[in-house]
DNA sequence: CTGACGTTTCAATACTTGTTTAATTGTGGA
DNA sequence: TCCACAATTAAACAAGTATTGAAACGTCAG
């Protein structure tokens, strides 16, 4: 179970909306990711100011990045997402999750 | 499928520990929910501050409010927080979900 | 009606966050 | 080596957020 600090560092990247976007368009990638320049031309956003939301994403553990040539790529985590999911709705209804599922 | 300006509004909500427990104490109260006093005792935080939570949390329309006798209860709202977790799944690996489930 | 209780509102303050511009680092091609 | 390019860093500022203490609001019992 991932500690209540995690996941509201996890929360605060995403509840931004440069951030969110760029998370998005990251998680739709899939693992290969995308080039930091490609995605401040994709979301329209400064290469400086992408690079502070790269890093907050970075550090709450939400993306990653490697080096490529001259070109540095960032992917998706999904490992840390789906952890601050689960946290989100562990414990629901005290165990009786019948009012917590989406359609049931 | 929820707007993005709405689902920064939730995540900013729950972006916050005091916001973040206080949320998971509702969860897992069920639809019942808990008067704001009980809440306030129970997280040891004080009533205007936790007002000032239950209002942020209210306006993102994660939680709801009942008046009971001179109670206020406050109950968690599943739906949106449902909508909201599949904003952030959705579209994942653009469209090949092979690597964002949780264990496969 | 009055007083007590549960809760919210208000104003003030300290703190955190996002954006910009300019300068800097690092990588690779000629 | 030198230059161009990809990306990050730094300093400064504007804007938003959390907490506190005091006052105000609504609801009920006597």
């Amino acid at each position: 179970m991932m500690k209540p600090a995690q996941v509201v560092k996890a929360l605060s990247a995403l509840a931004q909306p440069t951030r969110l976007a760029l998370y998005r368009l990251l998680v739709a990638r899939g693992p290969e990711g995308m080039a930091a320049g490609q995605a401040s031309e994709k979301l329209k956003v400064s290469p400086a100011t992408l690079s502070f939301h790269f890093r907050t994403l970075s550090h709450a553990g939400l993306i990653e990045s490697r080096q490529e040539g001259r070109f540095i790529y960032y992917a998706a985590n999904y490992t840390v997402m789906n952890d601050m999911l689960a946290y989100l709705t562990d414990n629901c209804c005290g165990g009786n999750p019948d009012a917590c599922k989406p359609a049931r």
